[in-house]
RNA sequence: GCACCCGUAGCUCAGCAGGAUAGAGCAUCAGAUUCCUAAUCUGAGGGCCAUGGGUUCGAAUCCCGUCGGGUGCACCA
């Protein structure tokens, strides 16, 4: 249990007692009290609302009652000192061997220390990267993959259960034209001379050894003959090698998925009939005449009648067809049995959309909603483009002209630390420079090299206190000083910033919260600059060398656990 | 036209599910290295949190309007 939910149990007790004696009355809604850290450290340790929130629905004022509550909890061992302040907040200062226990607690708990299980349990299912499965990833792609896998490991570290799921784009027009593409490389590798490759197909080179698998496998008998006969084998074959490489480029990121939908799958089981049916069943699905896009209308553009969805119900814009004309699913038809699919093995669904499908989100929660009758909690989070920049001038990348900077490419460059770290490093809505020069910069406005920085120096305190001897086996903690707790203070929040982004959703928070310790961190080695007598390795005075080293080392646990979370190395020297 | 996202220091961004005097880095200015890695640190200046209302004991945060920027808006995927 953590330091904070301790103190919100403890609170809890309190609150029960002044019911019990009714000072309260009973039953309150106690949902909008809090225990935090104050924002200013002079106002103590912790603080909470409770006396303003409680005090109007129990017909008192905040000041009365927040001296019946501090009553009670100036009582607490742990408690050394409280005040009323302002409007009403209880502060409470801890005692200093509470934060000393809390640093012997942290290296107890170790890897584990942050853990908790306010997941419960639930089944969480993340979906993300679910690049079109027609070429290898690009930077594009990038940050998507990140934001997921970094999220789905901080789900997992609070307790929830957790599948990391891609869903393989392979029944639309996209995966004809690789096809099609392929069949163009297969002729080629056959000694045709192709010429340039047209415009409407992948120009890719990673296709020309598809075209080489496909010759040797099949020959030459494909050459003439006519779409129908190989374009579903060719098609079947080209995903597949195209899925392979997406693997490997995400394996340079260190990412793997626990399953790997396929959308033709899904089809060919009957998933999105099913849907339909249940769907027209309710009356949520009907057949109707498509509305004209909105703002300027295209050239070719005609009513149709198409079957489809009332999204309309669930606050989107206009009903979406789930069928198109053709008789073939739209992607949305697909993608809603698809969903549906994830709903009945998970509790929860997240999305890691790229922002430029924003406006499909609110069909898609239609759907899910319509089928699951409101009941799994389903979020889309969105992504926000990046701009690569290369010496402060944007990389132009198209990809038509096969000229897209890819993952493999720039993770080969700067390395998979310095790309998972930075993508972090900003919420997930707010766009994002990538700038090749900066990421790669070793010094504090690169927030990577900072961090690891600070590690590398807990590592090497290691190192010449093994080569000095002078370590003590059992530290004594009572030589921290102020300084000293200060950072175990700020280490002791770690477990509430993994909640908090767990919670919101958010892992850039665990970017940030690092940040902040490292700077911590390198503020409080500076000290010995100043007076020498701070430094942590005193040859001549074991006892506090030991307690230092055991801060120090309790300060490197928890920058490796926020790495760990963010998949990212740490680093025990720098190069 | 509609929808979504955004608007916080000169610049790039945080701001923890509403809390106390709004923070950090860069840049600017003034300092620290016979010393565990100065790849670091200390200090100073810099703000009408776009704007007008509302809810609340209390708003950068929630709601509505306005202005400004971005993105998307076909049966594409």
């Amino acid at each position: 249990m953590s330091l904070y939910t301790r103190f919100t149990t403890h609170l809890d007790a309190v609150l029960d007692a002044l019911e019990a004696d009714g000072t309260l009355p009973a039953g309150l809604n106690r949902k909008a009290v809090t225990v935090e850290p104050p924002r200013d450290a002079s106002h103590g340790d912790l603080a909470t609302n409770a006396a303003m929130v409680l005090a109007k629905p129990a017909g008192t004022n905040p000041r009365a009652l927040a001296e019946k509550i501090v009553a009670q909890l100036a009582a607490l061992d742990e408690v050394q000192s409280t005040a009323i302040a302002g409007p009403g907040f209880i502060n409470m200062t801890l005692t200093e061997a509470v934060w000393r226990t809390e640093l012997s607690a942290l290296h107890a708990e170790g890897d584990a220390y942050g853990r908790s299980d306010i997941g419960q349990g639930v089944t969480v299912n993340v979906e993300y990267v679910s690049a079109n499965p027609t070429g290898p990833m690009h930077m594009g792609h990038c940050r998507g993959a990140v934001v997921g896998d970094a999220l789905a490991t901080l789900l997992e570290y609070v307790g929830h259960k957790v599948i990391r799921e891609y869903y393989i784009n392979d029944a639309g027009g996209q995966v004809d034209v690789l096809a099609r593409s392929a069949h163009l490389r297969y002729r080629e590798a056959l000694g045709e001379d192709v010429g340039a490759i047209p415009e409407g197909l992948y120009p890719g080179d990673y296709l020309v050894p598809v075209g080489q698998a496909l010759a040797t496998e099949h020959g030459d008998r494909f050459v003439g003959a006519p779409e129908a006969e190989w374009l579903v084998a060719f098609r079947t074959f080209a995903v597949a090698r195209m899925m392979d490489m997406i693997r490997d480029d995400l394996a340079l990121l260190g990412i793997h998925h626990d399953v790997f939908a396929s959308e033709a799958a899904l089809q060919a089981a009957g998933k999105p009939d099913e849907a339909e049916a249940w769907l027209r069943a309710h009356d949520l699905v009907y057949d109707g005449v498509l509305e004209a896009p909105k703002g300027e209308l295209p050239d070719d553009w005609e009513p149709v009648k198409l079957p489809l969805f009332r999204s309309t119900q669930f606050g989107d814009d206009q009903d979406r067809p789930i069928k198109k004309s053709s008789g073939a699913w739209t992607y949305f038809g697909a993608d809603m049995a698809y969903h549906f699919q994830k709903a009945q093995v998970a509790d929860q669904l997240i999305d890691i959309w790229g922002a430029d499908h924003a406006g499909t989100v609110k069909r898609i929660q239609a759907a899910v909603a319509a089928l699951t009758e409101g009941k799994a909690r389903f979020d889309v989070k969105l992504i926000q483009m990046v701009r690569l920049l290369r010496d402060g001038e944007p990389v132009k990348m198209s990809k038509r002209a096969g000229n897209f900077v890819t993952l493999a490419d720039v993770v080969g460059e700067v390395g998979k630390d310095v790309v998972r770290f930075t993508m972090l490093t900003r919420k997930a809505d707010a766009q994002m420079d990538f700038d090749f020069a900066k990421v790669v910069e070793a010094s504090k406005d690169n927030p990577v090299f900072y961090v690891q920085y600070a590690h590398a120096r807990i590592s090497s305190l290691d190192r010449r206190a093994a080569e000095a001897g002078i370590e003590l086996p059992v530290p004594d903690l009572s030589r921290l000083g102020t300084e000293e707790l200060a950072l175990v203070k700020l280490a002791a929040q770690f477990p509430r910033v993994v909640e908090g982004a767990a919670l919101t959703r958010e892992p850039h928070r665990i970017a940030f919260y690092l940040n902040d310790l490292a700077s911590a961190f390198h503020g409080w080695w500076n000290v010995g600059n100043d007076r020498p007598e701070a430094r942590v390795i005193l040859a001549d005075d074991p006892a506090t060398t030991s307690a230092r080293l055991f801060l120090s080392r309790g300060i490197g646990q928890i920058i490796r656990n926020g790495l760990a979370l963010m998949g990212v190395a740490a680093l025990t020297e720098m190069q």
